[in-house]
DNA sequence: CGCAATACCTGGGTGC
DNA sequence: TGCACCCAGGTATTGC
């Protein structure tokens, strides 16, 4: 499901009932979601006071006053839910009607804002891990990301660089996110096409002889930043699972210009291609190619 | 080494 | 209706 935008998103959604309440319950209802839980993952939660809640790539990061992080990734399915505790339960369980769409609820909080936060993951490609926040530059998830595609470190000359050298296509390059931290199929097919670059442009080629980046990694790069802002003011796309936290869709989808609009008309002005769709490493690739070059 | 393919999961849609 | 198959917003691992 969700790329930098829709976590972004449930970031602005958690934060005004997890910040500064105390984790009052945590309930891991299966034993694993990519990985195991940790032994002892519900222990250091429980009682712990979230001093913030951040964001890095697509992973959200919550600071507990222990010094411990809470980090949490969304996978493909992932979706927070903020419900009101029912206030006829016990004060450690979760009652709330149950349907199809709470099959998959693993991870539960109860936080003193008075709210029950409900992590569902249908195909548990997510993950929840705790870890020191002394440790957070040795820690495996985290250390190999690259920069933050919105952070000041990220620009033309930086993108230019990391792509150096790369026999990889551009397309290929951009989900990497050791080249950068929070793409992923929707918003590199919609950033290449605002940039009007193919995808199957060899990604070594935003950089010349001398090193120095071409004005396609400088176009690149503002596509990049204008499609994510612009995302993010949406709230995120909702095409199959992400919902706000509030359960209310995003609405990029309909700002979408490629993605997902294979037959249709390119929205480029004045040109008038068809857009069309093939696989790249796995993945669906939508383009026009009368207008990426 | 860089890169492509594969595996991990469930569910929805399609075509027979 | 059932079933086989394909597809899906991510990422770690494998193998060439």
């Amino acid at each position: 499901m969700p790329e930098l935008p829709e976590v972004e998103t449930v970031r602005r959604g958690l934060q005004p009932v997890m910040e500064g309440a105390k984790i009052v319950v945590a309930e891991a209802r299966r034993p694993d979601l990519r990985f195991p839980f940790q032994p002892d993952f519900v222990a250091r939660l429980q009682g712990q006071v979230v001093t913030g809640l951040g964001r890095r790539a697509k992973y959200l990061m919550a600071d507990l006053a222990s010094g411990d992080v809470l980090l949490m990734h969304l996978g493909m399915s992932g979706s927070f839910r903020v419900i009101k505790p029912d206030n006829d339960a016990a004060p450690g369980e979760f009652h709330y009607p149950r349907g199809k769409d709470t099959t998959h609820d693993h991870v539960l909080f109860r936080m003193s804002s008075g709210a029950d936060i409900v992590f569902n993951d249908p195909r548990r490609f997510g993950c929840m891990k705790v870890i020191a926040r002394n440790a957070l530059e040795d820690e495996p998830l985290l250390r190999g990301l690259g920069p933050e595609p919105l952070g000041n470190e990220f620009d033309a000359a930086m993108l230019a660089r990391s792509c150096e050298g790369k026999t990889t296509s551009l397309k290929a390059a951009l989900l990497d996110q050791r080249v950068v931290a929070g793409l992923g199929n929707i918003y590199v097919c919609e950033a290449l096409h605002r940039s009007h670059l193919s995808p199957r442009r060899i990604a070594a080629t935003l950089s010349t002889r001398k090193g120095e980046p071409t004005d396609h990694a400088k176009r690149l790069v503002g596509a990049i930043h204008t499609v994510l802002n612009d995302a993010i003011k949406a709230g995120g796309s909702s095409l199959r699972d992400h919902r706000r936290t509030t359960g209310e869709l995003g609405y990029f989808q309909h700002s979408f210009k490629v993605y997902d609009r294979e037959g249709e008309t390119c929205k480029t002005p004045a040109c008038g291609g068809t857009i069309k769709r093939f696989n790249q490493n796995g993945r669906s690739t939508f383009w026009c190619r009368k207008c990426q070059k």
